[in-house]
RNA sequence: AGACAGGUGGCCGAGCGGUUGAAGGCGCACGCCUGGAACGCGUGUAUGGGGCAACUCAUCGAGGGUUCGAAUCCCUUCCUGUCUGCCA
């Protein structure tokens, strides 16, 4: 959630920030006057409380001096009815606030490029030279079939369209791939978890995939519990609604979690293969911070997980995000695209983000500074996705009779 | 899943309708004491919100209710423990 003081006492900054993700000045200026009206109806509703509070003492005094309450009870009374619609109101007045509130999203940075598309995203730098090949390279699907190495019907008989089976060598090379990435992490610092893979409304809540993105998640029926979509939700939420001591920041996690979307808004995209799928695995950095260190944090996560592209021999580009295609949460993201040869194009393959206090506000996830206590900085990262690494690693890896080589680093994992 | 017991501050633990935001202890911080330490003594030690202060509101797992007043009573729910059942 952004900052609603923020917005109050500086309202032009605030909506020129927001106008960059086609936030409508009008929708700001609603909940600017929502804010003022919570803090009048609670103001009000206070006082009246603070009165009640006092007259509740001194009724108790009488009765133990054996005084006389009748005229007492009556004005307590009166204010208690009097206080009736003061809490309606101010209850009123902190829903519409919210529910107007939890749907905004992060103030981009400043530094983030303009832009409406994913054209307008800005590439960084390339990291290593697509390979050329002397035949004509062939897409992963493909590749697939001639391997026997997905099962794309039979997966749909299981489930429905948009999941499927990894067979026999592919397999092996996703739960090598599963290690390799977190081997990887964990010697850049990262501490490896193993979390649960549904979580609550609330989490789902804090680290921003509800209420807005309801569509997209998959909900476990009769029970208030979602599959996550990505290891960002449960090990973010970790330390959901905890104070850290500043001396144990920064907190670098890393988990692998199978995820789950719904890819509401996708129909017809890649319908072929393994890119976008229903259900995919994921090996995810996340990090709570210092607010001074995340962009510092950031970098490192960036590094990360270009390096384990570059272990892997994978031709990839760095790519700054435009405005138009940040995420509800992020205040900056960078994505890593690696290179497909079958495709003639470069896919997303890791997005990095910095949420800086967004979710952690949603989370309450503070550090102690001193006496006060302070919002932490969330990022999270992919470090990678595992199924497109297996698409990239086919692509980038066959032979002109279809055969897959595997990378150097991974044949310890086999 | 069923039965019983319970969820109170960093921890332990009292309180079971009224000056209790919460006794007492431990821990921690600071000070005194000491050559230095332990002991001892003193002071302080939850979170969020509003007031640039005095102060005030909310919070005793969570949500609702009864009451002038609830940590204390009632309902719902979650969690923990023990026993029974089921299960990888």
């Amino acid at each position: 959630m952004i900052d609603l003081k923020y917005l109050q006492s500086n309202f032009d900054e605030a909506s020129q920030k927001l106008r960059r993700k086609s936030v409508d000045v009008q929708t700001l200026k609603k909940l600017q006057v929502l804010f003022a009206e919570l803090k009048k109806a609670n103001q009000e509703l206070e006082t009246a409380q603070a009165e009640q509070n006092s007259m509740s003492k001194l009724f108790g005094q009488y009765k133990r001096e054996g005084r006389d309450i009748v005229e007492l009870k009556a004005k307590v009374d009166a204010n208690k009815a009097a206080m009736i619609p003061l809490q309606e109101s101010a209850r009123e007045a902190e829903a519409t606030l919210y529910e107007l509130a939890l749907g905004i999203p992060n103030f981009p940075d400043d530094s983030v490029p303009e832009g409406a598309y994913e054209e307008d995203n800005v590439e960084l730098r390339k990291v290593l030279e697509p390979i050329s090949f002397d035949f004509k390279p062939l897409e992963h699907w493909d590749l697939a079939e001639r391997n026997g190495w997905i099962d794309f019907e039979r997966g749909v008989k299981l489930a429905k369209s948009r999941f499927s089976i990894l067979k026999g060598e592919a397999s092996r090379l996703e739960r090598a791939l599963i290690n390799f990435f977190l081997d990887t992490n964990r010697d850049k610092g990262f501490t490896e978890y193993s979390v649960p893979f549904l979580n609550n409304t609330a989490m789902m809540l804090s680290t921003g995939q509800l209420p807005k993105f309801q569509n997209d998640q998959f909900k476990i029926c009769d029970e208030d519990l979602y599959l996550i979509p990505t290891a960002e939700v449960p090990l973010t939420n970790m330390y959901n609604n905890e104070i850290l001591p500043e001396s144990e920041l920064p907190l670098l996690m890393t988990g692998y979690t199978p995820c789950f979307r719904k890819e509401a808004g996708s129909a017809g995209r890649d319908t072929r293969g393994i890119i976008r799928q229903h259900q995919f695995n994921k090996v995810e950095m996340v990090a709570i911070t210092h607010p001074d260190r995340s962009d510092e944090v950031f970098d490192l996560m960036v590094a990360n997980a270009s390096d384990i592209l570059t272990a892997l021999g994978l031709p990839h580009r760095v790519v700054e995000l435009c405005t138009g295609d940040l995420g509800f949460s992020a205040a900056k993201t960078t994505d890593l695209e690696v290179w497909l040869p079958g495709q003639g194009k470069y896919r997303e393959i890791s997005s990095i983000s910095n949420t800086r206090d967004f979710q952690a506000r949603r989370a309450k996830i503070r550090y102690k500074d001193g006496k006060k206590n302070k919002l932490v900085h969330t990022l999270n990262g992919s470090a990678l996705a595992v199924g497109r690494t297996i698409v990239a690693i086919m692509e980038n890896y066959q032979n002109e009779d279809g055969s897959i080589e595997i990378p150097e680093v991974l044949k310890k994992y086999m």
